[in-house]
DNA sequence: AAACGACTGTGACTTATGACACACTTCCCC
DNA sequence: GGGGAAGTGTGTCATAAGTCACAGTCGTTT
């Protein structure tokens, strides 16, 4: 398989370009090429201009914020085959957070200017990513509105079910960031695990969560 | 003023296209016709295609939605100069509400098939349309997440400054309504406003809002 | 192995807000 | 002008979740 359809393969894994046809995704990927990092360098910075889209080929992408105190706060983990920077690429907007390699990383780049210049020849796409980027502002305002509006419970139960779909049943998460993600102290995120581990929908570690009853899980997600 | 003057002078009110150049706007403009409504008369009901975007020339458009007991609920009034269904215009998606003349009103149309076509031809306009989708995706992210974690007088006070800016400084809105749109018990609505009151930045009516003080309030919306 | 820091577990208290109950007022319609 | 509906004002209570304080535990570094 070459590089392109690797990355057109990668695209396809995306909401944002996942009901392109497949004709359209290898036009696009056919714009990419590769880059390669060492563990601890820097991709890019808070505050770059978003001039590219990454799709990880191998390696870890670790997206971080500097913390107010100093210390370093991981938003998210991007693993073989996870894409980001969607937004930035079509907007040109700087970016919110830094992007280090957390080991050797091998990365498929799609410079902003390629693609603009793919979509001024193939203004059909154009409209087609229009239509997508609405879909997203739909999808985004109605989960927000819906869920930050939900119990603690409840909106941890649905970030870990996202986060168990990337990674699995071993959630490898601080109490900490958990809290961070759902808007809630430590504390109550703490006394939430606890309950949920008496009744065994999952056991805790130091720095990770196994989640071992997930039917039960998502049917709190669903706030039944 | 021609019509289609007074149509991108309504575009460029809307965030979505106020960055547009004046060029850019009067062809957009260029692509409009208009429609009359009878007092009651429904402009489109929940579940309808959304194929155009409206501009309010003069009358007033309630967005209603019918509540699970029967009742109706209005959520938003759209009056002259208002423009609504910019998102549906541009991915055809179903109306998530119904929209009803309460008044006799004129209406300026920009049908989707129009628009897209327009868009076919003018590449470039469409890629700046999808920035401005990107940036509004950003904006939506960072304020949904960043607003409803914020506490009740927060959030009621960017709610009514918003109202203001719509509306000026006389809002009618019921003290019910007002809580359903910032997520709140109407009582609990009633007793800040009652506070609001009482410290003089606001005075109340049966279904209005009086500001009195706006720069405490928006004080209060920045969470000083 | 000692020491330190990051993470976790828990109790006590406080606070914001929702839920319920009910009185009062204003508007509108017959 | 009487009656009902919609809107408003307020008291009481329950509860979810934040805050503070502190103890325990694990892993790493020296």
């Amino acid at each position: 398989m070459s590089k392109q359809s690797e990355f057109a393969v990668i695209l396809k894994m995306n909401p944002l370009f996942s009901d392109l046809g497949a004709d359209e995704l290898q036009r696009i990927a056919a714009l990419c090429h590769t880059e390669q990092l060492d563990a601890g360098e820097v991709l890019f910075q808070k505050g770059d201009d978003g001039d590219a889209l990454y799709g990880v080929r191998r390696g870890q992408i670790r997206i971080e914020t500097g913390a107010t105190d100093g210390s370093r706060l991981t938003l998210n983990f991007q693993g073989s085959g996870d894409l980001f920077g969607e937004i930035a690429v079509l907007d040109g907007q700087t970016r919110t957070a830094d992007a280090v390699a957390g080991e050797p990383t091998e990365l498929f780049v799609l410079r902003r200017g390629d693609l603009l210049a793919f979509l001024e020849r193939e203004p059909r796409i154009a409209i087609r990513l229009i239509e997508l980027l609405c879909q997203r502002i739909r999808w985004i305002s109605e989960r927000m509105e819906e869920s930050v509006l939900q119990p603690l419970p409840v909106r941890m139960a649905r970030r870990l079910c996202a986060l168990a779909d990337d990674y699995g049943s071993e959630v490898h998460i601080s109490q900490e960031q958990l809290g961070v993600y759902v808007g809630a102290a430590r504390e109550s995120v703490n006394r939430q695990l606890q309950q949920w581990r008496k009744d065994g929908i999952l056991d805790l570690q130091r720095g990770r969560i196994l989640l071992k009853n997930m039917s039960r899980l998502t049917a709190v997600a669903r706030n039944a």
